[in-house]
DNA sequence: ATTACATATTGACAAATTTCTATTTGTGTG
DNA sequence: CACACAAATAGAAATTTGTCAATATGTAAT
């Protein structure tokens, strides 16, 4: 399962944005719909979607349709996911001096 | 040791550009000096500095000046941290079920 | 069907980001 | 000192992102 350096970047965007840090928070308790998370939030309806939208695209979030009603909640499978990324990016396998010394 | 949302969104922001994923690529095999990634790269001097600045900022990659040239490489506390904060963002604490059910 | 409600989409605008060229700063060498 | 080289900074243009008001879509109830 090989991300593109342009998926790796859309998982990562989730997070650089205060308020989607913020919304993290709030499904931490478990799976909250968007009329909750939009009581808690500072912003209209559609920055929320918005927001939702990028989320749910960067697979840390899932979104649930009931009714009438949005669910979301974290994945744990696109948790997982962004760590095995965040630790394969940075992993070192040191292998030799840089030339320019 | 706790991270304002303002400074989460500062270390993911390293993973928001496909050309600063590349150069984590590029550090991988340990440290390198700018001009050797400048080579790598397809971007000007200017740009690639603005990347490393950013970069730097996140604390998930050290400069180390020697002479006149810069040295970058993966920081394993950055990255540490970084881990840490994405596993306590994205950790479930199953408590009770929304309210609009 | 009509109404009410929850969410998504559209379109516009402001702010932030990325990129470049030109210039400056810092460091070492002849 | 004067020059060359590496990297950073300044300033401007193009693009992307975040935000809102207005509107559309989908769903349930009367």
């Amino acid at each position: 399962m090989e991300l593109t350096d342009k998926q790796i970047t859309v998982i990562f965007k989730a997070l650089c944005d205060e308020n989607r840090v913020q919304i993290f928070r709030l499904l931490q308790n478990g799976e909250k719909c968007a009329c909750k998370l939009l009581e808690a939030m500072q912003c209209t309806q559609p920055t929320l979607s918005h927001h939702m939208k990028i989320l749910c695209d960067s697979g840390l979030v899932v979104g649930r349709k009931e009714g009438k009603w949005m669910y979301y909640s974290i994945s744990p499978e696109g948790t997982e996911i962004a760590v095995n990324v965040l630790r394969e990016l940075t992993k070192v396998s040191d292998s030799g001096e840089c030339c320019c010394k």
